[in-house]
Parts: structure tokens; sequence; C-alpha cells
RNA sequence: GGGCAUGUAGCUCAGUGGGAGAGCGCCUCGUUGACAUCGAGGAGGUCGGCAGUUCAAUCCUGCCCAUGCCCA
């Protein structure tokens, strides 16, 4: 006998383990059966799993579920990515709050802290994966800095090299001062915040007493001015052109030129230029060949280009510095309050990115993704919903050379030598490298290897293949890519799987998925990002703790509506968490009512129309069930299978078997039998969904010969036919229930009352289906008896179901005003539906250009509720009379 | 500034070219053979606004307003 509740700890882990042990999660590439691939998109070694994590595993895993029950074999390949940079960040922390640092600790004894930190995060992501009750193939876990896949990095970068799609370039890139590494455009966040413009006033050389004014919001950069700007049209200063200015402090004279950059409109119209310093500039700089003075250090200290009592300061002591001796020069002619955009690092977001001159590596992203574009374009891989295609197309369209290079430690370093006059080697190998110097210098020469490693996107995009062994030909390769779908966030398309299109493409001449599922942000409550500074973090494992696994995890899912965020409640959590109790119970009441499952029960078989009618919900159910899946709105999947479950099953079929269960006979077998058989198709249907209860309660409730449900087969039903005649009837057994229950309760007859029911006008089908299902509609609408009548007796309650009138003579119970009011309001709503139906119909447009089943339609509508209506008229009056 | 999305019941959200839905909350009733983590019933909405297309618009189109996100 089941206890009272469900308690979710007592079975979590038990099942967990076993299911583990039992080999279910594991890929067979062996096996014959068709493939059905997942690329876990690899968790960062920073910390725990968030809420997000939470959402987008449950989702994956359903998905392995599902498609591991319908007999397909499922890899779902798990891992985690190094994320270099936030590594980084979380152990300079850690050596700051230790007073010491990387530069002081070296390389060496860095990588063996990070390596220590990987180990301990990766395990604590890996056992909240596991209370999630997620299926990867474990036994494949992977991590982006294995031995594999760092062969399969080092092969990439050497092949691309040769084909010339990675180069060397020495341009202005994003730089973090604080991590002294240069980031990618996409690592670079631009923060709206209130900022000044300063208008300088520059002499002009020659003259006396005549300036050019130019605004700037960082004024510090005059040290490197090499240019003053102007529109070539802007006759404000057409006559300057060619001129002179002498940029104060540093009383350097610049040419003072005409460049398209500058706006008229904006500011003074005249721009200083410094092309060491701001990504515009620098362009400026090229197109009149300026000189580029280079005026800070990779801490952002001003560097020994500017004047001496400048050298080693810090970047905004330096513009105070500026600022107060411009002041002293009064050529800070003045200062205006604004709002501007400064670039920030996106992972701390509180370093001021600075853009830098420095040679680095790049990837010519605009040649490989064209095929990545084309690939979508063509349908080749498609998005889920498909409006980030355009996300993905306008990205791709406008993409920039990738800076892959960066100046950290922690991750894969650059396959590249430097020999003694700075030629470059780049190969697998430094025995590779050396023997590519020897050749071309005649003898052996020492090589210096490129202390940089590359940007942890490089590894994260050739994952789809690189965690099946690429290079290498192995079978899982050949079987499992490409993949059948990736699930993950919208904010990762151009980070992630942008890049793992170019790369897949690239050297496995395929797409590495066939769809991209991109589900929704989790937000609070109040539809607020979760940020740890904002302390509104829902940690999933909190929630696991209160209300279950299954719970935490319906709730994601029943909320995953495609295109819209998802606002976690606890609220609902606990809803669902309620809706287990409600599982639990039903399972309780079967078991305790003699339902156990027979093996080979045949439900095409079923001879009572109560047992026919499940059948066929239950039917329908799974069909809603699949159709949604296949279109990956998990939202509707989910309500499919709670509304059956427990409207249908537990609030309808549930109450109308339970007369049956005091009897023997053979219809009491076969609902014993139907009911159990129901309640097992719902535990399995819902196995995807809440591995753990239904998993308790499958083996509670039956002997299933050691198997697990996690084991069994999804349910065909297609040799169960459709019954209509069955459905028919239990909808209006259904209808008739609910109105005298709504009529009871709107006259306020007493819940307890038993009252007689009579009926009239009633066919003979009507009167067949009244004495068939007397009992059920007895006990439901409680009433004490059930006799049709030729007339109303005076005084009686009276409604309509379809064509029959339902009659309660209770004149002795109710209040005959509020009745003569009741009857009022629903003629009332009668008639206004009647009207509404009446304008179409009587509108000849509408007859002649409408479907001829839509007029159809709207005949009926109106002839039932004129019907209904005339019922509800004579009640009136006959009450009236009374 | 450009793009994308969203605006439906008190709240959170589904949905559809032809009768407005769910969960929660609220109100009334209820210890009916499993379940009060429950059951029965109910109230509550000019489907953001204005035009247009259509026989018919909450749904399609345009504009506007509001909100969110992405990009510059």
């Amino acid at each position: 006998m089941l206890d009272k509740t469900f308690d979710p700890k007592s079975v979590e882990e038990k099942y967990y383990k076993e299911w583990e042990a039992s080999g279910i999660f594991a890929a067979q590439p062996s096996s014959d059966a068709d493939p059905f691939t997942i690329m876990m998109p690899p968790p960062n070694v920073t910390g725990s799993l968030h809420i997000g994590h939470a959402l987008n595993h449950t989702l994956q895993d359903i998905l392995v579920r599902y498609n591991r029950m319908k007999g397909k074999d499922a890899l779902w390949q798990p891992g985690t990515d190094h994320a270099s940079i936030a590594v980084h960040m979380v152990l300079d922390r850690q050596l700051a709050a230790e007073g010491t640092t990387r530069q002081k600790l070296g390389r060496e004894g860095f990588m063996e802290r990070a390596w220590e930190w990987k180990g301990q995060c990766k395990d604590n992501i890996v056992s909240q994966l596991k209370r999630l009750g997620t299926t990867p193939d474990w036994g494949r876990e992977r991590f982006t800095m294995d031995d594999g896949l760092s062969d399969a990095v080092r092969k990439v970068f050497v092949q691309l090299y040769n084909e010339k799609l990675i180069y060397r370039a020495n341009k202005l890139v994003n730089w973090d001062p604080k991590t002294q590494t240069v980031l990618s455009d996409l690592e670079v966040e631009q923060k709206e915040v209130k900022g000044h413009m300063w208008y300088i006033d520059y002499p002009l050389e020659g003259e006396n007493e005549l300036y050019i004014t130019v605004g700037t919001t960082r004024p510090e950069t005059l040290l490197g001015d090499t240019a003053i700007a102007v529109h070539p049209e802007d006759e404000r200063y057409k006559d300057l052109i060619g001129k002179y200015a002498v940029v104060p402090i540093v009383n350097r004279p610049v040419p003072i030129i005409a460049d398209e950059y500058c706006d008229p409109e904006k500011g003074t119209g005249a721009v200083k230029i410094t092309p060491a310093h701001d990504f515009n500039d620098f362009e400026v700089g090229e197109r009149h060949d300026l000189p580029v003075i280079n005026i800070l250090d990779k801490t952002a200290h001003i560097s020994d280009a500017a004047p001496e009592e400048y050298i080693g300061m810090e970047r905004f002591d330096a513009r105070k510095k500026v600022l107060s001796e411009l002041e002293e020069l009064e050529l800070l002619n003045r200062v205006e309050d604004i709002k501007h955009t400064v670039p920030y690092d996106e992972k701390s977001k509180t370093t001021v990115v600075e853009p830098f001159l420095t040679e680095q590596w790049y990837v010519d992203a605009k040649t490989m993704a064209q095929p990545a574009l084309e690939a979508v374009r063509s349908g080749k891989t498609k998005f889920v919903p498909k409006q980030w295609e355009n996300t993905y197309f306008a990205w791709l369209d406008n993409i920039q050379p990738w800076c892959i290079s960066r100046q950290l430690w922690w991750g894969h370093q650059i396959p590249a030598w430097y020999g003694p006059n700075n030629e470059i080697y780049v190969a697998e190998t430094e025995e590779e490298a050396l023997a590519q110097a020897e050749e071309s210098h005649g003898q052996r020469v020492i090589l210096r290897r490129d202390e940089d490693v590359l940007d942890t996107w490089f590894s994260s995009a050739l994952w789809p293949f690189s965690t099946l062994g690429w290079p290498n030909k192995t079978p899982e390769l050949d079987k499992y890519y490409p993949g059948d779908v990736l699930i993950t966030s919208f904010d990762i398309i151009f980070f992630w799987v942008a890049r793992m299109m170019m790369m897949g493409i690239h050297f496995m001449g395929e797409v590495p998925f066939k769809t991209v599922y991109m589900h929704a942000l989790v937000r609070d409550e109040k539809g607020q990002k979760m940020s740890k500074s904002k302390g509104n973090v829902v940690d999933p494992l909190d929630l696991i703790e209160k209300y279950g696994t299954d719970a935490v995890r319906f709730a994601l899912t029943a909320m995953a509506a495609q295109g819209r965020d998802i606002r976690i409640s606890e609220q609902r959590v606990e809803g669902y968490r309620n809706y287990a109790t409600k599982l639990w119970n039903a399972s309780r009441f079967c078991e305790m009512n003699g339902c156990v499952p027979v093996e080979g029960f045949e439900p095409a078989n079923v001879k009572d129309p109560t047992n026919q009618w499940i059948i066929s919900e239950l039917v329908n159910t799974k069909q809603t069930v699949e159709s949604a899946l296949d279109e990956f709105k998990y939202n509707d999947a989910a309500l499919g299978l709670y509304q059956f479950s427990w409207n249908t099953f537990c609030d309808w079929y549930v109450e109308l078997i339970k007369p049956v269960f005091d009897r023997d006979d053979e219809i009491a077998t076969e609902t014993r039998v139907t009911a159990a058989w129901v309640l097992d198709q719902i535990l399995i249907l819902l196995n995807p969904f809440m591995p753990y209860i239904t998993e308790e309660l499958y083996g509670s409730l039956g002997d299933r010969h050691g198997k697990r449900l996690i084991a069994s087969a999804w349910p065909d039903y297609s040799s169960i036919p459709k019954n209509d005649s069955a459905s028919n009837d239990l909808n209006w057994v259904l209808n008739v229930i609910s109105e005298i229950r709504s009529v009871r309760a709107d006259m306020n007859v007493p819940a307890k009352a038993k009252i007689a029911l009579q009926y009239k006008d009633a066919s003979s089908q009507i009167k067949t289906r009244f004495s068939q299902y007397e009992e059920a509609i007895m006990r439901l609408a409680r009433l004490e008896s059930v006799e049709m009548v030729e007339d109303a007796p005076k005084g009686a309650l009276q409604t309509v179901v379809e064509d029959t009138t339902l009659i309660l003579p209770i004149a002795e119970l109710i209040d005959l005003d509020k009745e003569r009011e009741r009857l009022q309001k629903e003629i009332g709503k009668l008639e206004v539906e009647i009207k509404k139906i009446s304008q179409k119909l009587d509108n000849k447009k509408f007859v002649e250009n409408a479907p001829a089943e839509i007029v159809e339609e709207q005949q009926n509508r109106r002839q039932d509720a004129l019907s209904a209506k005339e019922k509800l008229d004579t009640a009136l009056k006959q009450l009236e009379a009374a």
C-alpha cells in the first residue's frame, strides 16, 4: 500500500544510481537503431548551475528520454567548457585575496590551480545535473581541454592557417587592462553612462589668439593626437584645412584635415584624431597616413610617448591632470553633461575596455561565414522559433575578423613558434615546427612558442565533432554527426551557434545539427533578469529540495512556451508538486480497488463505453504530446498530459467508475483492468517529464519483472479504433452532470440533499442514455431518482442540455424569485447569442461568401440557441404561474 | 538610430480568420468510497490604441503608444 503522499527525497537518489548503473544512458554505436544526437552545451567551469541551466537540461532530457523510449539509439553528449577568461577572473580574485598574483605564481603554478579549480567545479556541475534527473551518456563526458579535444584544436588551427583563414595582424583591438588581454567584439558590452563632453581650444599655429574648438569625451587622449578633422563641406572650417593646430600640453603641431567621418551637426563639427585610441580615428589615420602615437601601456597607464610628468599615471588620473592643465592654460572652452556609451568588459562589467594597438591572431570569419549562412538559408539547419534566423543572418552578414588570441594561460596555447627573425612556424607539435625551421634555415634553430592561448569559443566551436573523436575517423563520428538538435539559449547565437556552424561545415562538410531550438531566458517573478548583484537568483537546488525534482522539471516545461521569457514563481512549482500528489493518490485509489495491470491487455477489445471513452481520450492525449514535442512546444505537451491525467482521468473517469467496484461482474473486471492500463499509460507518457514519481508508481503498481519504466517502450495505439459513439455518450453524461451541479450550486441546493431528476422532450437515444448511465448520473449529480415526464410540475427548477429539458422538482428547497432571476439571465445570454448569429445569417454576403459548412454551423448554433431559449421561456412561464 | 519580440481575466501566461482559454488568486459550498498538497460551483476580459483588407479580425496589413531584448 502506498503512503499518503509522495516523498521525492526517498526515491530520487536511489533511482538515479540504479538508472545510471543499468547502462541505459549510454549510446550504442554498434546497434542498428537510428541515432538521436544532442550535444549538450557544455557548462562553464566557473561555478554552479542556475535555473537557466535547469531549464536547458530539462528540455534536453525530455527529448532524450522520449527518443530513447521510441527505440532510438540516443547519444546525449555531456561535458564542460574551460571558460578561459572567466576562470582567470575567478582565480585572480582568489589570488588577490591571498595577497599574490598570477604573475608571481607563474604560468605553471597558475595552471595547477586552474586544474584544481576545474576539478571541483566540474564535480559540482555533474552532481547538480544528476539531481535534475538528467540522463546524458556520462561515460563519454568531455572537457574542452582534454587531450583529444586539444589535438583537434591544434589540427584545426594549423589547417586554417595553411588555408590562409587564420592570420596575424596588427590592428586596434579591445583591450582589457585589468586582465590584460584582448577581447573579441562580443566580449565587450556597450553601456550607456552619464559623462561629459569637454570642448578644448586648440591654438592655430602661427596665429595669435585664434583657436579651433573640438569636443571630446576622453581629454587624456589628446596626448596622442595626430590631427584635427573637419568635414570637407563644412563652410566654417574650409579655410583651415591644410593648416596646423597645436595640441595643448604636448605642444605638437598637427594638421587640420578634411574627412567625411566628421559630422558637422555634432558638437563643433571639428574632432581631434587619436589613431591609437579610437576605432574611427584609426581608420581616419589610415586614410590620411597619420602617425600613430600609443600613449598607453598594457595596464592603461600612460606610456613614455607622453610628456614626462604623465608617464606611469593611471588613465583616469591623467584625464584629471589634463583637464586641470587645460584650465590653467585657459584652453578648456566649456563642459557639457551628456549620456554616451562606454565599452566595458562583458564578464565583470566593471573595467573600461581600451582600444589598443597590438598584433594578434585572427580568423577570416567573413569567408567562413558564407557556407554557414547558406546552410540556414537553404534549410539544412532550421531555427526554432524561426525568427532567430534573422538574428543569425544579421550578425553573420556583418561579421568582422575574429580575434582569437588571448593573453591568458588557461586554455589552448597557440601552436605557433617564432624563429630567430621572428618568422612564424605553425605546426601541431614543436618537433614539426623545428623541422620546418631547420628546412628554411638549413640548420637547427631555437624557436620561441607563442605564449597566448586561444579564445574559448574556438574550441567550443569544435564541440559537435571533437567530442566524437575527430580528427580520428571513429564509429561515433560516423553515426552521431550531424546531431539532431541543439538546445540552447538565444544569447549565444553569435558566440557559439554561429561558430559551430562555421567550423562544423568547414571540417566535417556538413552542418553540426539539423535543428537549433532556442529556449527562453528564465527571469524572476517580476520579470527581471536574474543576477547575483540583484540577489534575485533562484537556485534550482533549493526548489528541488523543497518540492522535488519532478515538480521543478514540470514547472519549467509547462512554462517553456516559444518566444517568451519564463518568469519562474515558486507558487507554480508548488502547483506541480500538488500535481504529483494527485497522481500519487489516484494511483493509491487504483491500488486499493484491485486495479492491477494485466499483461496482454487489449484496449481495442474493451466493451464498456466509459472504458472506451477514457481509452480514446488517452489516444488523443498521446497524439497531442507527440505533435507538441515534434514542434518543440513543450508547454503544450505538458499541459495535455496534465489535463488528461487530472481532469479527465482523476476528476471524471475515476469518479464514474467508483460504483463499478461494488460489483464483481464482467464490466467490473474490465474496468479494473482498463483503469490500471490507462494509469500505466499515463506513467509512461509522463515519464520523460517527471521521471521519478512515474518510475516509483510504475514499480509499485504491478509486477514488471524487474524492468524499469525508463527502459519501457513508447506505446503504439495504432490498433485502437476510434469510438465516436462512446465519446458522444460520455460527453453528454458529463454535460448533464455539470449542468445539474451548476444549477444546484446557483440555487443553493444543499450539497447533501439528494433530489429527484425529471426530464422531458427526450429522443429515444437520450432515453437510452439516461437508463444506461443512470447510476453514474445519480451519483455524481447527487440524485435520488431519474424519470421521464410529459410536463414539469409547478415550481420546479428547469434547465436545458442539448434538446432535453432537465427538471428538478424541488420548490420547497429553493427561492422562486431567485430561480426566476436565474432563468431570465440564461435567456438573456441566449438572446444575445441569437442576435449575433442572426446578424451574420441575415447578411447576404455572408451566406454567399462563407464556406457552406460555416453557414451550416451558424444555422445549427442558432437553432440550438432558439430551442434552448424556447424551453427556458416555457420554464419561466410555468414559474410565473406557480 | 537599426532590428526582433511582447501587449488577452486581479497575477503569470496559452490560443485561433467564423462560438474568448488554463494555472494561480478571489467568492460560495463541501469531512460524498484515493487525494484539503483535495472536490464541486462561480465571478471576472471593449484580446494596448487607431485605421485598412475581408462576408467575417483578438488573429492578417499599416501606423501609433507602451515594455523588453539585440545590434550600432
